[in-house]
Parts: structure tokens; C-alpha cells; sequence
DNA sequence: TTGTAAATAGATTGATTGGTCTAATTGAAG
DNA sequence: CTTCAATTAGACCAATCAATCTATTTACAA
């Protein structure tokens, strides 16, 4: 193909403005410029900014369920030590670019919640995708006595999610590592049978 | 006084909106009309935007917190028993009005963090006068062995502060009340010695 | 090479944004 | 009543917004 600019990179480009400065506060040009591509193809792409800011959501989730699928793959640990490594390695990444991204679905939803009901659905269904991954490893886990039982598959699940979607709120806002360190001592009692 | 349109009624009236509808989506055409007040008015009262966003952040906190307190001065019940209630208060408060509403520092922080210090840092008070409300009634569970000291008052504290903040994060997202279960579940679980 | 449709560039549009400005009104002091 | 500053009203402004439009270039099929 070695086509200069692809579909892709613009939507790469605006996952991380969005993830940086939020959606409304995003505007096209800034898009267009960090894409390195001009409003005819933009718009040649993408209907609205709304469809490309469902495109978005929807590239972060496969993005990110990827990967989280590929760390909870590592089967030498047990499903409980796999979550713990997994958020292990998110806070890494938080922390090495010191706090400055934030999670693309959370702010998205505080964004455009009840207010665009195409841009909620795609933020709802991403948030399912990450429910289904951990919601697989935590069963595991529960299966064979690593994690708790206390609480069902996807209540547990959800929980720790919240958790960890509340934690990057409160990073973001300034308290840096802290919220991720209550996080992750958390998450230890939480998941331990 | 008697005032027809006080300072405070401009400030519930963003408050609102911004909780409704978010900071950059929220014009100031529209919290004028809301509140019932000239345009001259809105900025002999305030600098620009962005100080009336901090004021409204910090009403939003006052306001907040004030409930807060005076949902756990109920000794009546221990600790433990008042935050459960607090939390089951709040959560047939959202309830009530169909999951419309989130927080306001939550969607604020999540919107101009990393962009707007100033912004950022009347979120991340304000976030720190919640934590001091809850740690508080933490700290006396803890110490009369209501609540469980696996972790140290203020780890605890941030924690259930992240997970509630998640948790609406998903509320509002469309998933409506299963969030808030899960996260009542966990905090009983979380807090039981 | 030619024909044709897709992709791209970027000037331009009308609507809306936050913010300013002047004039009118208000309210209290003297 | 008069005075004068504070408040209010709302027209107005430049900047920015998402989106459209036409001209041009590109890519590929015949």
C-alpha cells in the first residue's frame, strides 16, 4: 500500500488529543494538523466529527482490549496474579508519562453522557469489551480458588473496573500516584480468596 | 436582601449544566438564559468563564460536603453502617432521576485536566475535601473496630472515593444502576473488619 | 494514452463562541 | 431631590467552530 496517510493515523491522532484534551475541547483543525492531512479527506472519511469520534472510541477499545488480552494471556501466572500484572504495567505507563493520559472511555463518557446518544453507545460498548476481558480471567480465577468468591463474576469485575476507572479520575486531577497505589492495595484484598 | 437574582443562583444554575451537559459544552448563552441574568451582570460577577467554573466547582463542593457531614454526624449507627447508608442515599438519589446526573469533579477533572490549572486545582481541592469528610469516619471505624484495618485510613478512603467515582463513571456511560450494586456490594465487603 | 471516479487541498461559509462596550437603571448617601 | 457609583441590559465584536464547496490531483481500468 505505502499510503502516506491512512485512515488510521487520524484516527491514532485523535485518540490521543481526545485522551489529552478532551472531545469538545478538541477542535478539527488541531486533528487535521496533528494528522498531517487536510479537511477534504477528513471529511472524505468521516461523515461528522461525532462519527469520527465513535471511529475513536472504538479504535481505543480494540487498542486497548488487545492488549490487555495479550497480558492476561501469560499463563505461567495465575489468573489473580495476571490482573495484578496487568494493572501493574498500566500504572507503569501512567507513571513513566506522568499522569498525563487518562482513560479515552471515562472522559469521553463524563463528556457526551446523556447528551449524544451515538457517542454514549460507543463509550457503553467499549466499556462492555473491557467487562468481557477481565470478566474471562476473573471467572478463571474463581474456578480454580485464586480469587475470591465473595462476589459474583461480573459484580467483582465491575468493581474492580470503577476502581480503576476512579483511580484515573483522581490522577488526573492532580494527586498523581497516589490514587493508583490505593488502587492497587486494593485490588490485592479484593481479588485474594 | 431580597435579591431577584442572587450570585448563588447563577452559580446552582452551571453547576447544573455543567453537570448535566460538561464545562466545554455548556455556553455561556446557555447558563445565562438558565439563570435568568444579563450578560453584563454574569461578568460584573465574574472574570471570565473559567473563574466562574472554579466557583462553581467550589459551590459544588461546599454544597457536597455540607451533605456529607451530615450524613455521617449520625451516631446512631457505627462507622461502617453510616457510610453504607450515606452511599445508599446517594445512590437512590441518581436513582430517582434516572442516572442523569454525575459529578461534577469527576466530568470537570476528566475534561480540563492537564489543560486548565486552574481548573484542575479547585478539582483537586475539592476532591481532597471528600477525601477529609470520609477519612474522618474511616478513622473512627477503625479505631472502634467497625471497619476493617487492612489498609490505612487514608489507602481505604481514596480507594472507596475511586471505586464510587467509577462507578458513576459506568453509571453514566448506560449501564444504568448495575454499577452502583457492584460497588455497594464491594464496599461492604471492603470496609468489614 | 485516455477516461473516469475517488481522494485531496484549502478557501469559504454561517453559526456560535467567549468577551467587551456603552447606555440605561438602580440604590444608597448627602 | 441630587449625586454618583454599582449594577444591569443587551447590542456588538473578533475569533473559532464544524462543515461545505469547487478545483485539482491521484489512481486505476480500458
Amino acid at each position: 500500500m505505502n499510503v502516506k496517510h491512512s485512515k488510521d493515523d487520524v484516527l491514532k491522532a485523535g485518540m490521543e488529543l481526545f485522551r489529552l484534551n478532551g472531545y469538545h475541547n478538541t477542535g478539527t483543525n488541531e486533528i487535521l494538523k496533528s494528522a498531517g492531512i487536510s479537511r477534504g479527506s477528513f471529511y472524505n472519511f468521516f461523515k461528522d466529527k461525532d462519527d469520527f469520534g465513535a471511529q475513536v472510541l472504538d479504535y481505543y477499545g480494540v487498542w486497548s482490549t488487545d492488549y490487555m488480552k495479550e497480558l492476561l494471556r501469560d499463563k505461567r501466572l495465575n489468573p489473580r496474579k495476571r490482573l495484578i500484572h496487568l494493572f501493574d504495567i498500566f500504572v507503569q505507563g501512567y507513571k513513566r508519562d506522568n499522569f498525563k493520559w487518562g482513560c479515552l472511555l471515562v472522559g469521553m463518557s463524563q463528556e457526551v453522557g446523556q447528551i449524544n446518544p451515538k457517542l454514549t453507545e460507543a463509550c457503553s460498548t467499549n466499556f462492555e469489551s473491557f467487562i468481557y476481558v477481565f470478566q474471562d480471567c476473573i471467572e478463571e480465577g474463581q474456578q480454580d480458588g485464586t480469587i475470591s468468591t465473595a462476589q459474583d463474576a461480573r459484580s467483582l469485575t465491575i468493581a474492580m473496573l470503577a476502581m480503576y476507572n476512579g483511580a484515573l479520575v483522581l490522577m488526573k486531577s492532580g494527586m498523581h500516584e497516589e490514587p493508583l497505589i490505593a488502587f492497587q492495595n486494593q485490588l490485592e484484598l479484593m481479588l485474594k480468596p
